[in-house]
Formats: C-alpha cells, sequence, structure tokens
DNA sequence: TATATATACTTCTATTATAGAAGTAATATG
DNA sequence: CATATTACTTCTATAATAGAAGTATATATA
C-alpha cells in the first residue's frame, strides 16, 4: 500500500496544478539534469552552466521528491553519496519537456546553443528523440535499481 | 522590418531559455486564460479563480507583451479597455500547454476538477482538442484583428 | 453638466523566495 | 591521523510576491 502524496494546489486547474509543482525557475531545470544530461549526483547538478545554488538544489531536490517526481538511493561505492532518479512520475514529463525544447527551436532559435545535429533528430524525429532518452534512462536503471 | 526582441537567458539551453521567457507561477495561467478559457481583458483575468493579484498580473503581461508572445489593441467599444490577444508564437505554445494538462490527467487525476467530456475529449484525440482551440481563437481573431 | 462608476493600471508595504557565501557532519583517501 | 569530498544547512543581503490602496482616464447616469 502506497500513501498518496499530498500536493498543495492553488486550484483544480491542470494547468495551475502543474505550475505548483514544477513552475518556478529551477525546477525543470534539474529535471532536465536527470533527463536529458543523465546526472544522477547532488554535485554534478551543482556545476552545471546555470549555476543552481547549494541551498536552492537541496530545496528543490526535497520538493520533487516529497512530490513523488524523483526518489534517491545511497550510492553503492560510498555512504555520502546520494544518487536521485526520475521516477515514472518524473519521466513522464518527457513529453512535456519535449514539447518545451521544439518550442524553443521553433520561435527562439537564435538564442540556443545546442549542436545541430541534435536538434535536427529532435525536430525530425522526436519520438525516435524520446525513445532515444528513456533507453539511456531503463540503462542506468538496471545498473544501479536493482 | 520587424526588430529583434531581446531575451536575457541564463544559458543557451532550451529548457533554459524558455524557463526564462515562461518559468514562474503565473505567466502560463495568464497564457491559459487567454488560450483556453477565451479571456482578452485584464478584469476578466483578474477574476479568475487563482486570484491573481493586479500587479502580478499587470508586470506578466507586460512582460508577454516584450517578450513577442501576446499583443494587445484598444477595444473597439471603449478606450479604457484594453484586448489582449495570442500572437503566433504565444499560440505556439498549446503543445506545450496540452502536454502539461495530458501529464496532470495521467499523474495527478486526482487533484483536477475540469469537466470528465472535456477531459475525455484531450485525452482520447488532442489533436482535435487543439484544432478545437486554434479554431475559437481564430474566430476571435476573424471578428477583433482587421 | 455634474457625479458616479469602470477600467487599467501604479504605488506602497509586509512577507516570502532567492543567491551566494560560509559552515558542518559524515565518510573516504593518502 | 590529516586532509579532502560530499551533501547538505545556515546566514544574510537582495529581489520577488501578495494584497491593499490609490490614481488617471473614459464612460455612464442623474
Amino acid at each position: 500500500m502506497v500513501a498518496k502524496i499530498e500536493h498543495k494546489t492553488r486550484t483544480g486547474c491542470p494547468v495551475a496544478c502543474v505550475l505548483d509543482i514544477v513552475g518556478d525557475h529551477w525546477t525543470l531545470l534539474v529535471i532536465r539534469n536527470m533527463m536529458f544530461l543523465g546526472l544522477h549526483e547532488y554535485k554534478d547538478m551543482l556545476e552545471t552552466e546555470e549555476k543552481i545554488s547549494s541551498s536552492i538544489l537541496s530545496n528543490r531536490l526535497k520538493k520533487l521528491e516529497t512530490d513523488g517526481l524523483i526518489a534517491s538511493i545511497d550510492h553503492p561505492e560510498s555512504k555520502r553519496r546520494k544518487l536521485y532518479y526520475l521516477t515514472s512520475m518524473g519521466k513522464d514529463l518527457i513529453h512535456m519537456m519535449l514539447e518545451m525544447v521544439l518550442w524553443a527551436n521553433r520561435n527562439i532559435d537564435h538564442l540556443l546553443t545546442i549542436p545541430e545535429d541534435k536538434l535536427l533528430l529532435l525536430k525530425n524525429d522526436p519520438d525516435k528523440f524520446k525513445a532515444l532518452v528513456l533507453v539511456q534512462i531503463e540503462e542506468w536503471e538496471k545498473e544501479y535499481l536493482s
């Protein structure tokens, strides 16, 4: 039996509910770290180019865990390290994340600096891109989650 | 010739860029007002159930206009009223918005209070749902934008 | 014409969130 | 045993937010 997770939401509007969970400057970047950059550790997320502050990262990881989008385990090689990973709820954000990226590609192309080939695959075959991302996640899971 | 709009973004990561434009508690609710609720006036947006404050609404409408996601005209019937509407860039957010709603439907269903029939259409035929939303927007445009 | 009201804001203030620096406790490495 | 690494927490200055109140202009009503 799984305890029902409590979210505080402003209203029952799905847009408002989603924003109450991931609607801030940092939460979706943490998700990006795990989903697209394959990061699983605190120290690695601290070092991403957006320079998230230690307190915010800690705070967001906790909220994401409380909200059920991520989970964590001890690193098998060290007790002082933790591994964070996406739950099915977190992984399911891939569709929304991809639409964000595609919107950016269509509308603010000039601001982006991701590699051309990645962008092309994303654009021409978003489903394949999703599948590739999910395969990478699964491979990590096979290795670290028994 | 159209002036290039300047956005300040943390980095060239598409996720970070999109978050710099719409990544806060209120911006996407304003978009929702215009996209799904068919609202076009300040006063109507003030009265939505999330109870946005006047200063935040004003602030977000300005930022959205600066960022090129919405535009505004005087109300044809009254000079003291303004009509806000989505630009093509704003309308193009529909794909992302829909994925947000679908994620909510799949993962936090118990928190939502939108009508069952709307949810069913959304779920079973998201493309039709999108088309309907866009048709409504186009009808408004035909009436108010020459 | 004078007065009241509507609309789209702006201003003010208290509270909350954020960023950045520094500190801490537990573990691991040399 | 000394030093370093990791995952935080704590502190503080700055910025953002919410809510109440005020303002300017346009329109409606007596």
